[in-house]
DNA sequence: ATTGTCAGATTGTTCAACAGCCAGTACGTT
DNA sequence: AACGTACTGGCTGTTGAACAATCTGACAAT
């Protein structure tokens, strides 16, 4: 083969182009339920119920459940069935410590910061801005999740950006207790704004402690939330 | 009930005591095989043999290898089976700008960092320096990871540790490709020694910095290792 | 109230089957 | 020799049925 053809070759990305494996549709279609809030924390979830009700045998359907079980969405007890996780205050806990640790490190030694990436950081702030104007909550929890998504890529690791998606996925779990809660999206799009700022202004330092600052924030905001399942 | 038997009785931590499943004897069976060696990057895990081999059925061992794959112990493409993950640089650049994000973080504002702590990472050291007096270059790679599994725990997340202890497992894989150089393991342990002794000092900040320094130079260092897979 | 017992429901696991896909092999074309 | 085609064996993806183990709730017995 010459060697400009291997060259050329090279430079093709060969999309993966599989088709979705029936234990990855139905993995990918209860994660959409979870995280849509159709499918509550608590709810058990029946392998034969599912399977008839999707369309695939029970087998698929424990894969399925198995993965979503290792991604901590719900959780299974043997002999006992699968529920959607209902997450604790130690949860809670766990998932800040973790994104303190993950954000702010993105954010002031991340290799990803270019000018692109500023960029996309600036556009979740602005979608979430519209949605704060539209009163629309589903808005700007989506916008909240792109930015923190985009801090993560800094990372410049994709297993921090897949630990990332995951635990973003758990917030959801935990925004469910807090849908009464009017001011608490709106207060920290806010501050997505201003860590942005300081990156635009070069201040990556600022910007993590910023984001140190308001992860703190969020984490007692939510801690003080009235009703947590803390039966452990 | 009562009162005083139940308020007794929440001071019960009642122990898991399950013992595993089929599918997690498996998984966890074939997990030590592949940390430790037995089964080298790119074997090729076939249910049927898997299964008769440990005299478990086809879809048991179908569960344990899709957890696996989703661990990037092991690599599934459809229809085409499960083969023990080879890495490439590109994969040893991701472990170690997670890594980059994860350990000096942890250092620097973990809070799990205490007087039992210290120990730990002391001990983890002395383990280290025992096993380079004698040669045991396993002791040593075991050692070293007792080390930075203690790092991560000051993260206070157990989805961090988690993280960690996945990456950790990976990067037995890669040092099946650098069991050629004696000099790499005793050289890195030096270091953990001297990061311990920054936290000793107090100097967390400095310990941080002395991290991501070491995290940089492994990367290169074994990113200059002859062979890497990299037909991706 | 506490405990023993039993039936129903659901999970854990196996087995057997079959379609679909992949790699390799042989064969014929150009 | 390079290429296209057809065939084949081996494995995976998926299903359906079956059975034992175990949990749950209800009801009866104490």
């Amino acid at each position: 083969m010459s060697r400009s053809l291997r060259e050329a070759l090279t430079r093709i990305d060969v999309a993966p182009l599989r088709r979705p494996t029936a234990a990855e549709s139905v993995r990918s279609a209860l994660r959409q339920q979870i995280v849509d809030g159709h499918l509550r924390p608590g709810t058990r979830l029946v392998e034969e119920t599912i399977g008839s009700a999707l369309g695939f045998s029970r087998n698929t359907v424990r894969e399925a459940l198995a993965l979503l079980a290792a991604e901590r969405l719900v959780v299974r007890e043997t002999h006992r069935g699968v529920v959607v996780a209902t997450l604790s205050s130690e949860d809670v806990r766990d998932l800040y410590a973790a994104r303190r640790v993950i954000e702010p490190a993105a954010l002031r030694r991340g290799p990803g910061l270019d000018v692109a990436a500023l960029e996309g950081l600036r556009e979740a702030v602005t979608l979430g801005q519209d949605a704060a104007r539209g009163e629309d909550v589903q808005g700007m929890v989506s916008a909240n999740q792109l930015f923190h998504r985009r801090v993560s890529a800094l990372s410049g690791s994709s297993r921090v950006q897949e630990l990332m998606e995951d635990m973003l996925a758990e917030m959801r779990l935990v925004f469910d207790v807090m849908t009464a809660d009017r001011t608490f999206h709106p207060d920290f799009l806010h501050r997505n704004g201003q860590i942005v700022a300081l990156l635009e202004a070069g201040d990556r330092d600022g910007a993590a402690e910023a984001m140190l600052a308001y992860l703190h924030d969020a984490e007692v905001r939510l801690l003080s939330a009235p009703v947590w399942d803390d039966r452990d």
